[in-house]
DNA sequence: GGACGATACCTCGTGACCGATGTATTACGT
DNA sequence: ACGTAATACATCGGTCACGAGGTATCGTCC
């Protein structure tokens, strides 16, 4: 998850600088309930950001506890964010946990043109016509499939595929120029 | 994502033995519009559990094009199965990916009462008050936020959240005896 | 005064992932 | 005859994740 990691990483230290500790709580919060950050793991991810040059860091001696490293984004590290927004790998656009980490910092584009894209790319991805289980070549729906916990599957994300796609629409629509 | 690549290799050789291209494209069928799995992954996670005791591999010459590896489920196996769908690590249960991936082989628990023990699992997970996004301790609705992007994540999360939970309470009243 | 929890950061080792690459066969089109 | 794709398995090296453990300060409760 690392490409996940270090965009939340960036995506939080473009609205204000943060140290370590308060990033590990912010990013808790929004992805916790289903993914847990280690320690070990946001380190690690910090200085890897810090000695790609997207972020420096400032150490401010004992202003509550344990001397905090305040961290704060370089103009490098705030377009390799805007890169990263605008050109996602198909697995951010694919996989939900990462695709909601880039919509809960997509604003971050400037680009409304370009916020489109990246939702049209979601959009496509919806579109194709995919299930989990298959005959061959022909993908199963719920009602062909004799277990529950399989059934159960489809109609999950069934429900959430209709959501996400009236959502896609309304606001693809909304964002003005966004048609193509 | 170990757990998640064992349990599909482990249930789908419940059904029956399949050589390890099969199972390759089993996986890739059930999972791989969301995140695909790689050979160099799946090779060594067979060799991982044939190690472990929990598979049997037979060599099988020239059916086709090379030789195959055909891989059967041995009743340390089975037993090892059983026990991942019955008592599954948290992340199984709160991570979207995991939690599929079990449900699609939870028909191999055989005892109903286990299928229900598990499905109140993701039940309990699910009614957990959380949100993605807070204001101090306070989490926010998807009308309080301004941004259409964080907006469209908790709209997208409800709509799923909530056809799961009709889900889940249908199954679990239809599972008869898995009232506590 | 001492225990405890929260704050705040860090390192190390084990193990896992995965892209790149290699090997070899069959099948099929041209 | 030759290229290409599919079948089928494997290794290797760089990179990463993360649990376990360590260090240190401050505030609070008993």
């Amino acid at each position: 998850m690392r490409r996940m990691l270090e965009l939340a990483i960036l995506g939080f230290l473009h609205d204000t600088p943060l140290h370590g500790y308060e990033l590990r709580k912010r990013i808790t919060a929004l992805t916790g309930h289903v993914r847990p950050v280690a320690e070990s793991t946001l380190y690690p991810a910090i200085k890897r950001l810090e000695k790609a040059g997207l972020l420096a860091r400032e150490t401010r001696l004992g202003a509550v506890a344990a001397p905090r490293h305040v961290l704060t984004l370089t103009p490098e590290g705030r377009q390799e964010l805007r890169k990263r927004l605008a050109e996602p790998a198909r697995g951010d656009i694919t996989d939900e946990n990462r695709w909601f980490t880039l919509l809960a910092f997509l604003r971050h584009l400037d680009d409304e043109a370009a916020q489109a894209a990246v939702l049209r790319r979601r959009l496509a991805f919806l579109e194709e016509p995919a299930s989990f289980f298959y005959e061959g070549e022909r993908p199963l729906s719920a009602e062909e499939l004799d277990d529950p916990f399989r059934r159960g599957i489809l109609t999950i994300a069934r429900a959430t595929s209709r959501a996400e796609l009236t959502w896609l629409r309304a606001t693809l629509t909304s964002l003005g120029g966004g048609n193509r």
